[in-house]
Parts: structure tokens; sequence; C-alpha cells
DNA sequence: GTGAAAGCGCTAACAG
DNA sequence: CTGTTAGCGCTTTCAC
């Protein structure tokens, strides 16, 4: 009953009570074939008796696995704490960690020290058996270090660069583009878009998507109506204040956060949501239906987009790095009140 | 350069380039004085141009320690991750473990299953120096475990049966009074309260901070204006609704997320804020500004109080946990919009 | 199927 | 001050 889980158990010492060799207890806890029945049973049962569990360092260095996995999110994103996405996907990451029984440690890149501290922490021997990589700006230059490695890695997000590396991405063109669709659908004619920040995939994505669906349905982009903001509240305040002269009546805001930033912009402009300016988010993270109105939004799926980050990563260690593994998830279209869509429904049997 | 930072260096190889032996190394790495001058510079060039980092592995089974910090948030709060508390909390612990140059393990326990799971994978030896633990129900058996073990830790919060343990807390029930003193001096009569998740101490401190205010200016205690939350948004939701027949003009919510919560509830109830019902937040987190009206709130120092448990928890592994550390934090009156003050203005004056 | 023995790469007495 | 020698607790050949 664990009783003991808190004595300096060794292997030694469970081959002793049990009868039998250290190789052998060790066998056994490593599910390894060539250990009979009985011997297996007799050493179990002692192991859970005694609550043993073998020391990870020493076993890290015999084994040269640590079952450790690192998640490491870069500074630009180290507003970690301002966007509930990141929180959500360290949480998908933990969670999927505990069931496979490894541990995650967490390397949040706060300052530009850190950022030259991280890459020696992290790929420092004897540490971790592979790592996630936010990508962005910084995480480039740290991709290529740790594949110049062969270190297991797997990117959060296309790289901008993406050679040979793996990652996993949700299709943020066709989110934007579902996004953007029905905000067309809805009968809105100039419809704004305030995008991410500048340099990551996700941006450029989204702004695709929006070009595509309008582009689609015979609109012309008109550039007035695209404005950058940086997945901040306060930058998605700051970039509606630019977008407004451009008299939008819709806008597609590339994450909720600027969403909610903008929302506040177009009150204190003196205007109606939806009736003014319908809006719809990215991500549906729980601000979005903390807002007033609440928000339509892409919906991400941002806690499955760590676990399959996890397995993937799982997978690239047990099995080479090669050939890299892509995955590519699907976003989800959820319509709340902000996009004004209660009200237009007629628009919607119109068109 | 690190040009050899890819390699597979070990100490050896290290004093082989450099012409002495092992020993020697691993004194200039571990910083013992008793190395000459030149020697030690003469490795420590080898060890620059190398690019050499130990392996962390090795290093931890001979030394018995692992530089490695572990930070334990239990499921109650682990809806964790749509509080903006936990990830400002999680980014002030990373930040400090960087800065000591420790490795932060996150333990999210998600599940029952992983409530199982827990203590043995944490206290695993050869894992971790010390651990942080959020204090709440779980983590309350945790602790007990933790110090039977004599495993350093320094619980985040201060825990309800408080033994022998080192914790580091915020002073909850000063907070709480300053922020029903402040409505009171709004002139506010009837001022309510929706309490946290009954059973931390966090919500017990910061009722009793509310009655202690109320008392001492000779208000009487009202039980009707006094609802239970649960430290979520929903939960500040229907506590609000509950809480509207009574007739609040003021209302002291425990955590910032119970605000937005209450708020959106009295605004459902088409009442204005402040001027129908005030509100008045806990924490301080980002989410307080993104609310409209923006939220007047207690501050926690969230980041520092992470830092500050971190290097609790270094001192007690470096210097035993006897006797047990415990640190109190002050919190402040941040005004804002939501408690109506600019409004009531005169009413300062006039108390 | 099982045990003996040789490390994994490092730290820490112990000599000198 | 420096080198030699034992381990730390586990995995993993290699014999049997």
């Amino acid at each position: 009953m664990g009783s003991l889980t808190e004595s300096n158990l060794t292997l030694e010492e469970i081959a002793r009570i049990s009868g039998v060799s250290r190789s052998t207890v060790s066998r056994v806890i490593n599910q390894h074939p060539n250990v009979s029945q009985d011997v297996r049973q007799r050493v179990q049962a002692v192991i859970e008796e005694t609550g043993y569990l073998p020391n990870l360092a020493a076993r890290s260095l015999a084994s040269k696995k640590s079952w450790m996995l690192g998640l490491v999110l870069p500074r630009s994103v180290s507003s970690f704490f301002s966007d509930p996405y990141f929180p959500r996907l360290t949480q998908g990451v933990a969670q999927a960690c505990n069931q496979y029984d490894f541990t995650l440690a967490l390397f949040l890149v706060g300052t530009k020290e850190d950022e030259q501290k991280i890459f020696p922490r992290v790929s420092r021997k004897g540490m971790l058996d592979g790592v996630l990589i936010q990508s962005g700006q910084i995480g480039e230059k740290l991709i290529d270090r740790f594949m110049n490695l062969k270190f297991p890695v797997v990117v959060l997000g296309r790289p901008l660069h993406s050679g040979d590396v793996s990652y996993i991405d949700v299709d943020n063109v066709n989110g934007a583009f579902n996004a953007v669709s029905h905000l067309i659908r809805l009968g809105y004619k100039r419809i704004g878009t305030i995008t991410g920040l500048p340099g990551s995939s996700a941006t450029a994505d989204r702004i695709a998507g929006y070009e595509k669906a309008l582009v689609e349905r015979g609109r012309n982009l008109d550039q007035s109506l695209i404005v950058h903001g940086d997945f901040t509240e306060a930058g998605g305040y700051y970039a509606m204040k630019q977008l407004l002269p451009a008299k939008p009546d819709a806008v597609f805001a590339a994450s909720d956060l600027i969403a909610i930033g903008a929302m506040r912009a177009t009150r204190e402009a003196g205007l109606n949501i939806p009736e003014d300016v319908a809006f719809i988010g990215f991500d549906d993270v729980s601000i979005a239906t903390y807002a007033d109105p609440q928000l339509t939004t892409i919906r991400q799926p941002i806690g499955n987009f760590g676990i399959n980050a996890v397995e993937t990563l799982i997978d690239l260690i047990e099995n080479g790095i090669e050939p890299p593994r892509r995955i590519i998830m699907d976003t989800e279209l959820i319509i709340r009140d902000s996009c004004g869509a209660a009200r237009r429904m007629e628009s919607l049997w119109k068109t």
C-alpha cells in the first residue's frame, strides 16, 4: 500500500526482497518479454507493496531517455498570460504529457537574456527527449538549431521557413475564409480585418483567407479595410481606431482578444455592435463568451491541438524524426451575437 | 563559439583537451575554490570554446540534485486556464526559475486519475529538488505527504491546516477590507459580496475582510447579501442572479472573473453599472481592463508572488526546511470605473 | 529465462 | 591545489 513509498528503495533492494537479480527487476519494470510469468508476478507484487519507483536520474543516465518533454513559448507570445490561447494550449500539452507518463518542462522566454540562454538550457544532454516550440520570430531561429542536433522537435503553428521540420497547425486560411464568408452571407458590404502580428504564418494565412473569401464573391480588396494588429487587446483597440474612418460595417479580427479591443474602440466611438459594426473573432477562448455582445468566432481545437502535438512528438522520439510529420487541424464557425446573425437572418435566405 | 555544442562532449573529453583531470574540470564547473587561477581559466576557456554542458542526468545522479522545481496546480483550480490568475502566476514562477537556473516542471492535475497519480510522479526520486503546490482541496492532502517525506515544499496560498509547512500568501483579509471600505466611503448602503469557492483560505479571508469592514463602520451583516460563488465567470453570473433580489447597490466580488460574470447578470437584469450596482473585484488580471466599465479591483502582486515563492523554495532546498518560512504580501486598491468613484467623488469628502 | 558485469557521465571523498 | 578512486541507481550486453 505504498507504505514504503517514502523510503530510499533501489532496484537492488527490490531484487533482494523478491529473491531475483537486479536485471530481472529491471526487465519487469521495462516490460521486457523475457521474464517468466511467476517471477514477473512476484516482482510486480513487491514493487506494488513497496511503492517502488525507479530513480529518474539513474534511469535517464543509463537509458538516455528522460521521459521529459519541453514546451518552449518564445517571448513574442510571452504576453503569455494576457491571451487565454496559451494557457489553453499549455493545458492540452500538460494533459497529454500526463497521459503518456511524460513530465512537462515549461520554458517561458520572457526577456532578451532568456532568449540567449534558452537553447543551451533546453538542448542540454540528459534533460529532454524532445521539444515543442511555438512558431514565431524567435522560435524560427531555435528550430534550426534543434534540427541540426537531430533533436526531436514539433513546431506549434507552421513555421515560415519550414525545412524538414515537423509541425502542427490549424487551417488558418480556411478558418478565415469561413469567417469572412459568413459575414458576406449576412449581407455586410464593407468588411474590414484586423490582422495579427505580422511575421507569423497564422497572420499571413488569416489574411489570405480573408482575401480569398472576398475575391471569390467578386468583391474588391480595399486596402484601407486591412489594418495590422498584434494579437493583443490594446493592439485591437488601436487598430480599430485606424479602421473606423474607413467605415467598415463588419470586421474580421484575427483573434478574440483583438476583437475585444476593437469592440471597445467601437463602443467608445459611439457605435453599436452589431448594428453599426459587426464582429467576428478567431480562437474561441473563454473571453469570447464574456464579451458583450458575445463573440461570434472561429473555434480552434486548442486543447486537442496540444494533445496532438505531444502525440506527434512522442512518435518522433520513438520512431525517428524522418520523414517530418505535418498535421493540419480544422476550425469551426461558432455563431453568437457579435456578427448580427440573428438580426440578419433573412439575408441568409436571400444569398 | 559553441561550434561543438552539438557534439557529445563529456567531462572526460574536456579534461583531456585542457590537459587536466576530470575532477579538476568538475571543480571549475561547480565553482569549487580549490583550483588555481590559471588552470581555472584554461579549463573555462575550453568549456566556452566547446560549448560543453554537463549531462544533466549524470549530474543529478551523482549529486542528488536536479535543478528542477515542480509547480503543481490541482484540479479544483484547473479550470485553471479560464482564470488569468494562474497563467500570471505560472509566468512569475517560470521567470524566477530561469533566473536561478532551475528548470520548471509543470503538473496540471486535470482529472481524478491525475489526482491519484500525481504524488508518485512528483515525489519520484531523481526528479525534483522541491515543489510549489497551489493550496486548495486536493493540494492539502498532497502537502502532508510531501512533509512526511521531508520534501521541500512551498504552498501557494495559506493552506487551511498549516502544520509546519512553508507558505506564501497575500493579505486577503486586508485586501477585502480595503475593497469594502472603499465602497463604504463612496456611500453605498447595501454592499453585497460574491465569495470564492468555499473551502479555501482565500475565500474565508476575503469574507472575513468584508465583514470586518462592515462591522468597523457599524453596519449590520445581512446574510442575504452574501452569496457563494466559485471563482468562475459562470459562478459569478449565477451568484449575482441570487444576489439581485436582495437589492445590493454595490458588490465586492472575490475575483475579477466573478465580477465579470456578475456584471453580465446585472446588465441582463436591465441595471446599469455603476449607477444601479457598483462593482469591485479582486486580482487585477487583464480582463479587469477589458470589462465595460473597467473594473475597480484589488491588485495582487501575482508575478512577484511567483518569484517570491520560487526564492523561498530555493532557500528551503539549500538551507533546510526548518523553520518553515511564511510570507504574506500586500495588495493594492486599483480604482477604475466599475465602483462609480468618479461620480461619487463628493461622498469621499463627506465621510 | 536469468544473473553477472560493464558501463552511462558525473560528483565527492581520499590521498598526495 | 590536483589526480585517483569509488560510487550514484539504473540499463544492457553477454554468458549460461
